[in-house]
RNA sequence: GGGCCCGUAGCUCAGCUGGAUAGAGCAACGGACUUCUAAUCCGUAGGUCGGAGGUUCGAAUCCUCCCGGGCCCGCCA
């Protein structure tokens, strides 16, 4: 609809007054205008074309609409407010737009060109089980990664596991601990171990599996359950992730960095460059030299790697594999890191915008009004699956998409679990249910979809349902460009109130009319296609009934 | 001190690669069920888009400064 408007335009434009450049047609907007009386399709082209043209934004508008209104798919082509160019489809039009909603898959699209991107999210340490602010990123990486699908990248999910360094060696020591506390003994917890209610229950499971841990040697003992409990836990995790129905291509290990020597690797090749120093006993990365505010550690005097070492590393490793763009799903506490990170990929001779950070801004959780706390002393977070038994999978994923993921994020269980308009996942969810209930209520008295009298669709409503449906197409690349999946919650929201508009006003079985009732059928088979379509990208139920 | 993000209706937020009279939902008030699902719809009311300048034919949107809020600045991950 969109490019068929721009090329529409581009063409009377090159007639008009033979002006080839296009770049005046890209900073366009050709957009459905937020009132109606400004037709189905408005463009402000004529502006942008008057200072090329050297003429008044007014005549260059004229000239072109009046090329236009000649063509079929128009029923007239206005201009108004000084310059604005205003399209209103023709019937015939507005049929064609519904025929491609039923029948074709009209929300693909090939924005990507076949663009291999590496969609990297969650990632959290196989610590302890997911908590909801990994849940927002997980459905944020999720969508996206639907999305892009949709509009023709090549995207592939990633999941990398900090399965190595001085995390998971205190994961080890805190089980280790609850181990001889279960044994009877009485410890104290060393200051900045995990404490968590599931570190027992890791230890409970480990002296099960092999009691005689507790005689081995400390170190030995530790090695043991750092192993054991990061397996667990990150089993944890995976149960986590499918509770909430997201999925990985690939699970990729720090601990395999380290074991095939990439870490070393890839530093050899950075000292090579002169970027890496010696100061102080420690190895540094000159990251100042782009852009950073102060070199940063890469090996500790110590002779234990940093984070940043093997990330560098994985980053590296990413390179290599080939992929033309990688988008990493991070916490908003990161920020501080991208810069770093960035600077090593420069470092390693790569463009920095090549990795694209998206930022998850803080879940908090209301019931009653009043936040949902854990302990704040024990350092815990409410974990993800308390959520998802409390609300279900499908409200946890539409409310994470309810706001930019940049944003802090209030999420109301009360109003999750409410039944009224006043939820939008059972506002949506409700939208396709009463449609499937009429489809269904249709067949029983014998009538069925057809295209054959489309003509008859002729009311503002219908109208504004077959626009508001296609337009699904246009939100996905531009949730996909702009590397935003909650606009298609939002979309979901106002093609399900469109659609609500159309029902209270019109009546779709009628008895009396059996051309109008087939074709008014094909038209909420249309919008019902389309609610579906949205919902699978979100991956939230469709049900044929509430 | 340096950096990033945010400030839009009473509340929660869309809109931000500049475009026409700034939009939803909730809350408030008044209506619509002998009807394909009232889990819905219609109407009323509600705004100096934090403030001040600037750029422009045109600014919520871009630039500068100020005010207010959040987050980050480790040989942690």
């Amino acid at each position: 609809m969109k490019e068929f408007i721009k090329e529409k335009v581009k063409e009377a434009v090159r007639e008009l007054f033979k002006f080839e450049n296009e770049e005046p047609f890209e900073r366009a907007s050709f957009e459905k205008p937020k009132k109606k009386e400004f037709g189905d399709f408005s463009t402000n082209i004529a502006f942008l074309l008057s200072r090329e043209l050297k003429k008044n934004p007014f005549e260059v508008a004229k000239e072109i609409s009046e090329k236009l209104s000649q063509s079929p798919q128009f029923e007239k082509v206005e201009v108004a407010g000084g310059g604005f160019i205003n399209f209103t489809f023709s019937q015939g039009f507005y049929e064609e737009l519904l025929k491609e909603i039923v029948e074709k898959e009209f929300y693909a699209s090939n924005l990507g060109k076949g663009e291999k991107v590496l969609l990297e999210y969650v990632s959290a340490n196989p610590t302890g089980p997911l908590h909801v602010g990994h849940g927002r990123g997980a459905v944020v990486g999720d969508v996206l990664y639907r999305i892009m699908k949709l509009t023709g990248y090549k995207p592939e999910r990633e999941f990398y596991i900090n399965d190595a360094g001085r995390q998971i060696k205190l994961l080890g020591i805190s089980i280790y601990y609850r181990i001889k506390e279960l044994n009877g003994e009485k410890v104290e917890l060393p200051e900045d171990a995990y404490q968590g209610e599931y570190i027992t229950e890791v230890a409970r499971e480990l002296l099960k599996k092999n009691p005689k841990i507790v005689e081995l040697a400390e170190e030995e003992a530790v090695k043991e359950a750092s192993e054991f409990g990061k397996e667990f836990l990150l089993k944890r995790i995976k149960e986590d992730l499918k509770e909430l129905r997201v999925e990985f291509d690939n699970w990729f290990s720090e601990k395999s960095l380290y074991e095939k020597g990439e870490v070393e690797k890839v530093l050899n090749l950075l000292k090579e460059k002169g970027l890496v120093y010696e100061k102080e006993g420690a190895l540094w990365l000159k990251t100042t030299a782009f852009g950073d505010d102060k070199d940063r550690v890469v090996k500790r005097s110590n002779g234990e790697y940093t984070y940043f070492a093997s990330d560098i590393a994985y980053h590296y490793n990413k390179i290599k594999r080939g992929y033309d763009k990688a988008i990493n799903v991070w916490g908003a506490d990161h920020h501080g890191y991208i810069k770093r990170v960035k600077a090593a990929i420069e470092a390693l001779g790569k463009d920095p915008d090549w990795l694209e950070v998206i930022l998850i801004q803080l879940v908090k959780l209301f019931k009653g009004g009043k936040e949902v706390k854990m302990s704040k002393r024990k350092g815990e977070f409410v974990p993800l699956r308390w959520l998802i038994n409390q609300v279900g999978a499908d409200a946890v994923r539409f409310f994470f998409l309810l706001k930019r993921h940049d944003t802090p994020l209030d999420f109301d269980i009360d109003l999750a679990l409410s039944t009224k308009s006043e939820n939008p996942v059972y506002y949506v969810q409700y939208a396709h249910a009463r449609l499937c209930s009429i489809i269904d209520k249709a067949k029983e008295e014998g009538f069925y979809p057809s295209p054959d009298s489309l003509h008859l669709l002729n009311s503002q409503e219908e109208r504004e349902l077959i626009t508001k449906s296609y337009l699904l197409k246009y939100e996905i690349q531009k949730a996909a460009q702009k590397r935003e999946p909650h606009r298609i919650t939002y979309y979901l929201i106002e093609l399900s109130s469109t659609l609500h508009k159309f029902y209270n006003k019109h009546r779709v079985v009628n008895r009396e009319n059996r051309e109008l009732t087939q074709a008014r059928l094909y038209l909420i088979e249309g919008v019902r296609k389309t609610i579906e379509i949205g919902l699978k990208i979100l991956n939230v139920k469709a049900p044929r009934r509430m």
